[in-house]
DNA sequence: ATAAATTTGCAAATGACTTGCAAAAATGCC
DNA sequence: GGCATTTTTGCAAGTCATTTGCAAATTTAT
């Protein structure tokens, strides 16, 4: 592990919400190129410490969200994310494995990903 | 309804899988500049016309893929993904409707939209 | 029709992400 | 530890989907 990657895999561990390349390369613990931080999200899925997504929205556009996986607990979480204050919401871990297994037996296909997260206005923003 | 709008909703209603700019800038019945592709795919989403998604795949790309909507018959599809043949697979109408309710309630905020598929190798290119 | 409003094509810009390459850091081996 | 080998990093330039300014062309309203 190079500094880089520990440095990356410690901001993913601590942070309450998924995080895109460009708000990690903003951050003063992380005074990497952002080559460097891109190709270290990659390794760092790869390898199955983190998870992604791409999501759009208005403000910020479309760009990829990283959050950290614990390798062996094998559920990742689905999110909710508002439009007018960027925040995620966490739903808790996926509760979608039966009715994949379901897809898969019934269409013949092999699931290796899939992607849900919700968008919306938050309890806050809403009032 | 110009010429060149007509045309996209008459392919997108046409099409069985959910196509995108590039697919449809391509398209010798749609010979209209991509801006104008892309223009109108935002004008027929937001009239309710079409909908879409964004889906990374290794061969083609981050891309957003349109689909068409009825107006009215509120439910819209999800979709497989084959990253081998790239050929979509509907999932038929989304039952998550109520799911969604849930969460609204539970958590305070108002979902304005989702985003839901499945990434995988389909029956064909798996064997 | 004719004027006013909207849309189109063109070409340049944007922004997230990627890549080639030489220097720097991590790893393997003694 | 010290040296050779492999991998990673920074930099700068490149990609690629998508967007935008603007004048010309098409729609729409009257």
């Amino acid at each position: 592990m190079t500094k880089a990657r520990k440095a990356l895999l410690e901001l993913l561990k601590e942070s309450k919400e998924p995080v895109s390349a460009s708000m990690l390369s903003g951050d003063p613990a992380l005074p990497f190129d952002q080559a460097t931080i891109y190709r270290n999200l990659h390794y760092l899925e790869e390898q199955g410490f983190a998870e992604s997504f791409i999501l759009h929205c208005t403000e910020h556009g479309t760009e990829r969200y990283y959050s950290y996986l614990s390798r062996g607990e094998g559920v990742h979480h689905h999110w909710f994310h508002c439009e007018k204050c960027h925040k995620f919401i966490d739903l808790g871990g996926c509760a979608y494995q039966e009715q994949m297994k379901e897809w898969e037996q019934k269409y013949g296909f092999i699931i290796t990903e899939h992607t849900f997260f919700l968008t919306g206005i938050c309890a806050s923003c809403k009032s």
